[in-house]
DNA sequence: ACTATTTCCTGGATGC
DNA sequence: TGCATCCAGGAAATAG
């Protein structure tokens, strides 16, 4: 499940490969949910510009193109299951492609997601903005304030993608097992004490995630097909029933935002 | 104006 | 062994 640091990975890793090349041609399924452009649109924009880069910018990855038509954006949301992959071509397509650039490098990038929670997009310009703060970068004072007067579950707000953009399950639940902080504690009940240490450990674990290359649940890889290794660094996350790796209570799970939440009860409060 | 819940979707795990 | 059921969750849509 690509949360930042996996967005991130694949997204330098797109960019080390595919910057500088130019797509030739453009091959797009018949599932229009992906797509929140028209795929004539996409087509049309694609076809024949030249990748300036890939980057993150939450969890999306954006790659600023010189199109027919002046500067533009392609935007690629991952969803669940959604994986960037530059192949030879020739490959057999694996099930569930939706997408395939063709390059003048004569390599392909291919967009695949079997579970289709993924969202393709252009726009013209390059302009695209995250809806919250960058949460790797965000002072502490921005962080604060965003919090003020929100009677949700700090979980939830640390889901909230226009609040901080990037954060997702993972992440949250390691970020408030660092922090010491319960997930279903209502955010404007947490002191300013609470949310300083709860800034620093988002920023610590995505750091230390980014270096991991992110974590490998299910079937993540980047766009290289390697996979990261901060799942071996989980200290709570799909950890229920095992003992807190600092005091040794067993970690619990419950369900906050329709969202599977790990703690130590002990650890946090 | 907020917050909470439901919906979309498939593959892998689990249960009988 | 095989089939049915459950579960994972990002974010938009809907409900309260």
């Amino acid at each position: 499940m690509p949360e930042l640091p996996e967005v991130e990975t694949i997204a330098r890793g797109l960019n080390k490969r595919l910057a500088g090349d130019r797509i030739t041609d453009v091959w797009i399924g018949n599932k229009p949910n992906l797509l929140k452009s028209p795929a004539r649109k996409i087509a049309r924009v694609l076809t024949g510009a030249r990748i300036e880069c890939f980057r993150r910018v939450g969890k999306h990855i954006v790659c600023d193109l010189d199109s027919a038509t002046g500067p533009a954006q392609w935007i690629i949301h991952l969803g669940m299951t959604g994986r960037c992959a530059v192949s030879e071509p020739g490959h057999v397509l694996a099930p569930h492609t939706h997408l395939v650039a063709m390059l003048e490098s004569h390599r392909e990038m291919r967009f695949v997601d079997p579970r289709r929670f993924g969202k393709l997009q252009v726009l013209a310009g390059h302009s695209f903005r995250a809806p919250g703060q960058e949460p790797t970068t965000v002072d502490e004072e921005t962080f604060i304030q965003l919090f003020k007067g929100r009677n949700t579950p700090i979980k939830s707000a640390l889901l909230n993608q226009s609040l901080l953009s990037g954060v997702g399950n993972i992440y949250a639940d390691e970020s408030l097992f660092r922090a010491g902080i319960r997930p279903r504690r209502k955010a404007l009940r947490i002191s300013r004490a609470e949310l300083l240490a709860l800034r620093v450990a988002v920023q610590q674990v995505l750091a230390e995630a980014i270096a991991a290359g992110g974590s490998s649940i299910n079937d993540y890889v980047d766009a290289n097909g390697d996979e990261g290794f901060f799942q071996l660094q989980h200290r709570v996350y799909q950890r229920t029933g095992e003992p807190c790796l600092v005091c040794g209570a067993v970690i619990a799970r419950t369900v906050i935002a329709g969202r599977s939440s790990h703690y130590c009860p002990r650890c946090q409060k």
